[in-house]
DNA sequence: TCAATAGTGTCTATGAGACATTATGCA
DNA sequence: TGCATAATGTCTCATAGACACTATTGA
């Protein structure tokens, strides 16, 4: 790391002299926000919570809720407060991880900013409820949002917040964060299927999950809604899965009516 | 993204008027810096690119090559001139990829800095040849490290674009980054040898490779250096390995000697 | 001649993928 | 009664993992 290009002052010798001399508002005007990509399944589509933008820039238009981070603030408590605003959720519920950061010198238009991107998953929420000064926020199914539609680069942001989603579900147990507790092998199953888009075949995808030590473990109750019976699982100890359950896999073949 | 809270400036109706009036500075002063981990494989041992600190703070102590980043400069721009600055290695021959962002308060101790690390994956080196006025710069061995010893909070950057290097070279072709092409696939089980830190099955090894389609090519030319004869491969076309290479397999057996 | 590595062949156990079948509860 | 889903069982094929064996070169 090389020393900032403040003219004029002189090397000095102890640490305590040099950082009392030091002039950190000669840097040029920068600025660091968190933007979240809060993904949920509702109605068996993938969403992603937006929030309309009340100022300028891009007053009016849809946009991932974020926040300039505070002075003394973390990065992770910034994505915090931010997914607490917008969502009311209980945080010891979400899934918040570090996706990546975005640095182009132009992509937002009032001057220098940093932006990182962090990525939530929550489960289905019953009212999906934006805090008291929130302004209008509601979750988007995925596949109605066009290209162009979002504020600043959020577009990329959202693609990549979906391939990190995506990929993980292969080998970490991300999946149950999308559901609540207890939950069936069918409700986990509809998860997989939701997000990465396509059909899983039901009796091998239940042998995978059964098969892998940690991921769930049943409660020992069945549950009776929905058609037949279903047998209750709960989220495992365990984060990465070995084996992984692969993507471009198991295509439901239409069955065959039998004579 | 909520606005800064510039206090005084009633909203205004345009968006160009509201950019006009916008006023960067009354941001607190922020700076942003990327810091790079670099790695490569010289003697079988996964080394990792440090600089000797010429200036306050930590001056004297080692740390991760990096720079502030520039007023109207990208990250990945600000990474790829620090890689030049450091190393001289052309940049298409370097893998250069983000690893993550950190960002705690007090990580530096002359004002508010956020980091942007990188990961970077570069063949052995002739000669770890860092730039004229680079200051001391040189590979160390991973392995010589201990905890404490890199200035800022690099001890956890480095821990972290380790467990990614590792991670990659399970799923993706980036083993042969760290290859001068074109290369044997002994070489290549050597590079994956040193950086997951044990030893793998050399016949199975060597199935699973040219199993994999895209992943290298023969150049239709032998090595007759070292010990036997060796085919010469070429890096394949592929980044995304299909199935992957797996961890935590293949610990190779010492062979009971034959009767 | 020996040692070390490259490369080939083969056996076995495991698991993926596909499909059949039964059980259960709702319309 | 019919249907959709849950749950179990089974068959086949591919491959991981282990190991034996040969070939080739340098010490």
């Amino acid at each position: 790391m090389t020393p900032p290009t403040d003219d004029g002052t002189p090397p000095t010798d102890t640490e305590e002299a040099f950082l009392r001399d030091y002039d950190a508002t000669a840097f040029p005007p920068l600025a660091v926000t968190v933007d979240l990509v809060v993904l949920t399944v509702h109605q068996d589509r993938l969403c992603v919570l937006l929030v309309r933008r009340t100022e300028h820039p891009h007053r009016g238009r849809w946009a991932l809720p974020g926040r300039f981070v505070g002075p003394r603030q973390g990065l992770l408590d910034a994505a915090r407060t931010t997914l607490q605003h917008e969502t009311g959720l209980a945080p010891e519920r979400v899934h918040l991880e570090q996706l990546r950061s975005y640095g182009d010198p132009d992509r937002d238009p009032r001057m220098r900013v940093v932006s990182v991107a962090y990525l939530a998953v929550a489960p289905d929420l019953p009212h999906p409820d934006p805090g008291p000064d929130a302004g209008e926020a509601r979750f988007w199914a995925v596949a109605d949002l066009g290209s162009g539609i979002l504020a600043f680069d959020h577009d990329l942001v959202l693609t990549d917040g979906l391939e990190r989603a995506r990929s993980k579900l292969e080998y970490t147990s991300l999946a149950t964060t999308f559901l609540e507790q207890p939950f069936t092998i069918g409700d986990l199953r509809r998860v997989y299927e939701t997000v990465w888009g396509h059909p899983l075949h039901p009796a091998n995808f239940r042998r995978k999950v059964l098969s892998t030590p940690g991921f769930v473990h049943p409660v020992g109750a069945e549950q009776s809604t929905g058609r037949g019976h279903a047998e209750l699982y709960r989220a495992g100890e365990v984060t990465a899965l070995h084996p992984p359950l692969l993507r471009h896999a198991l295509p439901q073949l239409p069955r065959s009516p039998r004579p």
